[in-house]
DNA sequence: CTGAAAGCGCTTACAG
DNA sequence: CTGAAAGCGCTTACAG
């Protein structure tokens, strides 16, 4: 390995100096046309590597950007990220990402080495249980936050997520429509904003339809394919032989629906599943599964085009920003015929 | 906002030098315990950050890893990630994560970034057509390269990937073993060693059961799940009737399989399936997948240790790697009954 | 056991 | 249009 070139180096070769080499680079008019090709070709011509740190060490604006969710392996915030990404790599950010498995602790240890490396800004859907001083912590070190798809109740800080409440009423009424009274709910958990809200949505839909709310009908925890799969012991034998589930996201009722089928009864056919979120993967399961569009490449969007404005100096308003969910009928939900 | 705290800032309000503060903090030694622990107590109250940038800037070391696959969204290579990430974790080490989508472009850019950001090393599963220079300008500027799931020919890196010739022949010959003759191979590309390989092993294995290759059976291209769902339609139509499909990988044959339920055939016992990987999903799928465990989580352990063996200064042997696959049998392969 | 001083590689007023 | 010099916040010999 050559030794380290510099911008010291470039700057002997030609004759110049530093200052003159660093404007050049940065493109900037103070420096003449042809002295700034020149440049430029000799930089390339020794394999100069721009160093950052040192950049950032001087001007304080680092380039990166750190994104934390809750399991980076979970299709739903798998599409929230590419479209993070896709917005990062216009501007020319670099993107830090970390899982937090819903640790608070792996969340703060993540929040703290981005302040370390001088991160500008992060777009984090919180732990459950995340305190404020958290995020503040980022806030207060000049690092701004921006929330996706979870909010957080004490804070007022820029958020996007879906409108829970709303699409899983959606979903419901679909059911109710289609003549189902029976209508289970699978999956989530009160710990999250978007479980209250989800849980909440499918509740007000049925008291609207005069349909009287069962506790027992709810099956609390699911949130993977794997924990839909399990649930479909526990669903089959409700007293109540539900004809009908709304499931937490599509994960939950893809898994549920394999386990209907294991268990010798047609999804879809014999009991109608809802899901929410809209995957890729909801299209072409078996049966194709009716469920919420709930709008992710739109968060991952507008939060980094928020947070980006936001460092470029531009004022946005913060609060709560809802997408609005919509509906997708599939072959997941039939009428019901009895 | 309060201002900046630093170690100078420490220094000053404990009466001490900047030299002893940072030694402290890094748990040395050469600083009394008590003059210790006043000062991380101190660091502690004034909410003090450290500042990474500056001290690599120092020492050349930055504590980041660079790690860029095809897909994160993949949980193939989200199952190698989770493994990497936890080995580095134990470390504390940063790790920055990318997709090339196999844009052999989005690949260099994300290469030179990580050189700009000084990273110490970089775990890559290279896109199609990289060229030998790109990964050498890792290496000669210090940034050590480690190949993970493919390899590349030229160069005498320390890759790690299952061996993928004999893992493909184990299920192909299963499915001879059951009686089928006329099995089919979908998916894949022969741009990647990999799907070389692969394509190979089925070979491989028809030929010493005295079975001819029939270059027709092979579909070419799908590696996902959409893929396999709409191959289905061209396996159902091929004048050789397979009755038994090896496929590229778990994606594809869960996609294969619901594309031949749609058709209104039964997976599994109208057509047998083999996967490949051994995804968390292929357990649960229905009719479950028997593939072949592709060790992901072996090969993300082993080359993140490699790596950190190699930064610490221990010598580890370059070459290739190849973990060794293992059949699981499950109920989407049946005995030909014909 | 602690301190003074140089230096990592940039950028940014400021001067000319 | 170009250059000299200070400084970002650390760490590391070296000296005492």
């Amino acid at each position: 390995m050559a030794q380290k070139i510099k911008l010291s180096t470039i700057a002997e070769s030609l004759g110049l100096s530093t200052a003159t080499i660093s404007l050049a680079l940065r493109d900037s008019p103070l420096v003449a046309v042809d002295t700034r090709e020149r440049i430029k070709e000799q930089a390339r011509t020794l394999g100069y590597i721009y160093n950052r740190r040192a950049a950032s060490l001087r001007t304080s604006r680092s380039g990166i950007i750190g994104v934390v969710v809750h399991d980076i392996m979970n299709p739903f915030y798998g599409e929230i990220l590419k479209a993070i990404e896709s917005e990062l790599d216009r501007s020319r950010h670099t993107f830090i990402l970390s899982n937090h498995y819903d640790s608070v602790e792996k969340q703060r240890n993540f929040i703290e080495t981005l302040l370390q490396l001088g991160g500008d800004g992060v777009i984090m859907s919180p732990a459950i249980g995340t305190p404020d001083e958290d995020v503040m912590l980022a806030e207060q070190n000049g690092m701004p936050a921006i929330l996706v798809a979870r909010s957080m109740e004490g804070l007022d800080l820029p958020t996007y997520r879906g409108d829970d409440a709303y699409g899983i009423s959606l979903a419901t009424n679909h059911l109710i429509g289609l003549g189902h009274r029976a209508i289970a709910f699978i999956g989530g958990t009160d710990q999250t904003s978007t479980g209250r809200d989800r849980y909440q949505g499918y509740v007000n839909a049925l008291r609207k339809a005069g349909i009287e709310v069962d506790p027992d009908l709810r099956i609390q925890g699911p949130r993977t394919k794997q924990g839909g799969f399990e649930a479909a012991v526990n669903f089959l034998s409700l007293a109540q032989k539900p004809t009908a589930a709304v499931c937490w996201n599509d994960l939950v009722a893809i898994g549920l629906m394999n386990g209907i089928a294991r268990a010798g009864l047609v999804p879809g056919h014999d009991i109608s599943v809802t899901g929410y979120d809209d995957l890729e993967e909801a299209s072409i399961a078996t049966p194709s599964l009716t469920t919420v569009a709930n709008g992710q490449t739109e968060v991952g969007r507008l939060a980094a085009r928020a947070l980006l404005d936001k460092l470029a100096g531009n004022h946005d308003p913060d609060g709560i920003h809802l997408i609005k969910p919509e509906m997708r009928i599939r072959q997941s939900t039939e009428p019901l015929n009895r």
